[in-house]
DNA sequence: ACATATTTGCTAGGTAGCTAGCAAAATTGG
DNA sequence: CCAATTTTGCTAGCTACCTAGCAAATATGT
């Protein structure tokens, strides 16, 4: 993806936020680190990139003003409107492969992760 | 890893450079640069990091003056020793998971990273 | 009503990865 | 033998992740 996007100047999650803002329209920027469980530490840096740029607009809630309301410039949607479309990317890593084993490896996965995480919040919680 | 490594001041990638150098002994940073698969550049940053904190050692070699050997010093060899057992990631990750899944799993993703690198490099190539 | 909590986003500083481009040293080919 | 190429490590500058700690705004409990 990082690779595909390189051309635009976009970082992968840079590209995911455009994705939402122009799909799901003007979206809280809280809501975003929680679809994307990422730290808000994160999303300030990738925010501020994204402004910087042009391609996003940032604004406090009038009502809850610690909230901050993230919006498409007509630049991003400009952009967004030219970038390829992704999802060979997709293709290329598991056509041909039987679905049954991809479902196999999806559980093995999930589980594995499951657990890791767990046991972090554990060991945080103390 | 990170998580378990924090209280040490480590880094998973520091951890690999230190077992490495602790287990096989002194070794070329470019062969560790192969071993580990990263660019030159990042084991540039990890190695610049771990002298800074006098757990290794740097020096030219004396046929070729280009290549550098790392060797762990005193202090890192110290520290490597009292570092914790982290194989209980392992167990925790995959204990009790069908040992054929986990093949399945492997192969999956294995065929689609290499499908991934493979179309890279020839976007890269051109 | 007001002190205490929680939520939200920020800064500062760290790890781990990347590319591009440079310089020095070593290797190779004509 | 010497010019061209390759190898090695470096710097500079980027993305993307993290934690810790702060400040402002809001929510809550007595």
């Amino acid at each position: 993806m990082d690779s595909a996007l390189r051309p635009y100047d976009l970082g992968s999650v840079q590209w995911y936020v455009l994705y939402h803002l122009a799909t799901a329209g003007p979206t809280m920027q809280r809501d975003l680190v929680r679809l994307l469980t990422i730290e808000r530490a994160t999303m300030t840096g990738i925010v501020a990139t994204l402004v910087r740029k042009g391609l996003v607009e940032q604004e406090p809630d009038r009502v809850d003003q610690r909230q901050k309301l993230l919006r498409i410039t007509a630049t991003g949607a400009k952009l967004w409107g030219e970038l390829p479309d992704l999802s060979f990317i997709r293709s290329v890593a598991f056509d041909g492969i039987d679905e049954a084993d991809i479902a196999v490896a999806v559980r093995v996965i999930q589980t594995a992760t499951e657990r890791l995480e767990n046991l972090l919040q554990k060991g945080t919680a103390s």
